[in-house]
RNA sequence: GGCCCCAUCGUCUAGUGGCCUAGGACGUAGCCCUCUCAAGGCUAAAACACGGGUUCGAAUCCCGUUGGGGCCA
């Protein structure tokens, strides 16, 4: 890798779609890139195909990539604007004989091919107009005879050296003379891709493997234009789990989907990273700071990945777990709001308490859905009585209200809330006095206090939710309890 | 159909000729911890697609086969 120029790369998405996971990790890598290299990062919108086209797509895929933290130096530059560079470039390449107007009908080239395909062969282009004389092909323009523009592949070979894949090459006699302006005058991808990689100064091409066949026709067009190609770097493709190209059948298509699905952009930065890159030690739960250290083209790998949602939420819960009950308090914030939980003024005047609870719950949640669901019953109000809690814990009535009332009396007794350890201490000593087990207690406790049968540790749970919740719920649950027995 | 890419546990990967009786991670199973569940710790099952070469030696290099994928048609 060149030393010299300076590092510049582009995430170039069409704005026909969504951001996919795809279209993330391209633009994830870029960045990586340019941040790791100190070099730009470019964002160019797509946009020439204009029926499929919208703004809302644009906004949809800047809004992916804000909520990804990749953010860009340059641009959104729009690739509509730029036709007329497009159209010099293409005028450059007829004058210097690099391409030539072709004449052809629809009907003639489809004899073409069908002739080709007759004769078991692959179809390319025969190049047959490229034997009219310059001033007679003029003549038929200038008299309104429809022509598209076709660029004249030499023979021989086009090849490069893929950061990913090694030296790759084409036989130039399988590429054909490929359109670079339509009959209508407008140019087409593989031109204006290489006209504007060009004029940005892109000095790496970091993209999906499905370009690899354009890249000889983009090197060739390079060439004709008088310069270096960038340097090339194809990124295989993530699968789904049928190990097919992924889209919607395998659920989400837009990163964004993710966001609502309650992941970390971090987290999902994070995975996206680790599907065909590695930092070549054991780390897997990495930090965006410790990506950018680490990340270098080089070591992205040739195989494509099958996208793996269940490793995506263990490092969810990774990152959850690391982060502080501040931060987590942080993103959480708005999902309790969100679920109709709790006002997000409350929850700012009990900030410390929030980020307390935060810090409970975090190591037991894998995505913010999880999170919102065990904090839920630390906040006012009726708990409702989960049935798998009940069957595991409440199973038998009697014995359930029995261990209650154990807890009632230690609950109204107790008065140094916030020691756990005394708190325990005495609550065993309670529970022996009445000659009932302790951890039936606690774990009677635990349905009484969340509903759940999953909780944090109960004296933390008893001393986030306060003495009077505490109070309320347990004599609820006994009233409950007793209904059930008699009913 | 043509061209191109790829091939290590179910999945993500380490591995660039000897350090590999193939390492890590997710997931799975079990154990420890324990008031529940996670987290954490420990353990187990689990892979070099196949066939030929090259070499003293091949997961690593070459060829072929098979399989998967992409692009074009």
């Amino acid at each position: 890798m060149s030393l010299v120029t300076p590092v510049r790369v582009r995430f170039a998405p069409s704005p026909t779609g969504f951001l996919h996971v795809g279209g993330a990790r391209t633009a994830l890598f870029n960045w990586l890139w340019a941040r790791h290299t100190g070099g730009t990062f470019v964002l160019r919108i797509e946009d020439t195909d204009a029926e499929r086209s919208t703004d809302e797509m644009i906004r949809e895929i800047l809004d992916g990539l804000e909520w990804l933290g990749i953010d860009w130096d340059e641009g959104p530059y729009f690739q509509s604007e730029r036709g007329e560079r497009h159209r010099e470039a293409a005028g450059r390449l007829v004058e210097e004989g690099n391409a030539y107007p072709c004449f052809c009908t629809v009907e003639e080239l489809a004899a073409e091919r069908e002739a080709a395909i007759a004769r078991k062969e692959s179809y390319v282009y025969s190049g047959r107009c490229r034997g009219i004389a310059p001033f007679e092909a003029a003549e038929r323009r200038a008299s309104g005879d429809p022509c598209t523009i076709r660029f004249a592949v030499p023979a021989g070979e086009t090849a490069w050296d893929d950061v990913v894949h090694g030296p790759t090459s084409f036989e130039n006699r399988t590429i054909g003379d490929f359109i670079v302006v339509r009959s209508d005058g407008a140019p087409i991808y593989n031109l204006a891709v290489t006209v504007d990689d060009l004029d940005m100064r892109i000095s790496h091409v970091v993209r999906g493997d499905d370009h690899i066949s354009n890249t000889p026709k983009q090197i060739l067009i390079y060439h004709a234009l008088g310069v270096e190609p960038p340097v090339f770097a194809h990124v295989p493709l993530i699968l789904g789990p049928d190990k097919s190209k992924l889209s919607k059948r395998h659920g989400a298509v837009a990163v964004t989907a993710y966001r609502e699905q309650g992941y970390l952009a971090d987290a999902f930065v994070n995975f996206l990273a680790l599907l065909g890159w590695s930092p070549g030690d054991d780390r897997e739960v990495m930090t965006r700071g410790e990506l950018v250290e680490a990340f270098t083209l080089d070591r992205i790998t040739g195989k494509s990945a099958v996208f793996d949602v269940e490793k995506l939420e263990w490092l969810n819960g990774q990152h959850l777990t690391q982060l502080s009950g501040a931060d987590v308090a942080e993103v959480a914030r708005p999902w309790f709001v969100r679920a109709g939980i709790v006002g997000l003024e409350e929850l700012e005047e009990r900030a410390d308490w929030f980020e307390d609870l935060m810090g409970l719950v975090k190591t037991r949640s894998r995505t913010l859905h999880d999170l919102v669901e065990q904090g839920r019953p630390f906040f006012p109000g009726p708990v409702e009585y989960h049935p798998d809690a009940i069957e595991k814990f409440w199973k038998d009535p009697a014995a359930a209200d029995q261990a209650l009332a154990v807890a009632e009396e230690y609950a109204a007794a107790e008065d140094h809330w916030g020691a756990l350890e005394a708190m325990e201490t005495r609550l065993r000593s309670v529970a022996e006095g009445r000659g009932v087990p302790a951890g039936k207690v606690m774990q009677s406790m635990r349905v009484a206090l969340t509903g759940q049968r999953v909780s944090p540790g109960i004296f933390e749970t008893m001393v986030a939710m306060g003495p009077d919740v505490v109070g309320e719920r347990l004599s609820a649950a006994r009233t409950w309890l007793a209904r059930r027995s008699a009913g």
